[in-house]
DNA sequence: CCCTGATTCGC
DNA sequence: GCGAATCAGG
């Protein structure tokens, strides 16, 4: 994109209309990002922004590397999945087994894709199967080393 | 999913 | 300086 006199003339008039960044760059011909690139550089007034930012002082989680220009991998661009479907199925009710014979010890961790419940045969009137009931039930006295 | 604006940083 | 990628929220 030239930033010619008169785009950045057609842009602060947008800008000034109250149009949204994305609108702006429809009618201009140019990606949202462009314009909203362009009018932060244009120190144009800030719009009010959906998103809270973190506090000043506050680290980010080092951002990671970023690529400006993302490779092009054959017609199959990855896509950054969708946080909604990202969701293991054991989150949905964490709680509830299938049964009441099954066992529930979480295995992996939580929050992630991999996290699940052992689902293998609970002992009678126990949550958990014979090897987590092993874990699950040590008398106080015996502890020895869990508490990770 | 659609949308919004803000920020980062390779180019 | 530019703007895609990403973030973060609705």
């Amino acid at each position: 994109m030239e930033w010619t006199a008169e785009a950045i003339d057609q842009l602060r008039a947008f800008w000034a209309e109250g149009h949204s960044t994305a609108e702006i760059g429809r009618r201009m011909g140019i990606s949202k990002n462009a314009v909203v690139g362009k009018a932060h550089r244009l120190n144009l007034d800030a719009r009010p922004s959906p998103i809270r930012r973190e506090a000043e002082g506050g680290e980010r989680p080092a951002a990671q590397p970023r690529r400006a220009t993302p490779p092009a991998r054959d017609g199959a661009p990855l896509r950054r999945l969708d946080q909604s479907l990202a969701q293991p199925a054991a989150v949905v009710r964490p709680f509830q087994r299938v049964s009441a014979r099954t066992c529930c010890w979480p295995l992996g961790e939580p929050g992630t894709p991999e996290f699940r419940f052992c689902s293998g045969d609970a002992l009678t009137s126990k949550p958990y199967c014979q090897e987590h009931a092993a874990v699950a039930y040590v008398k106080a006295r015996d502890r020895r080393e869990d508490a990770a």
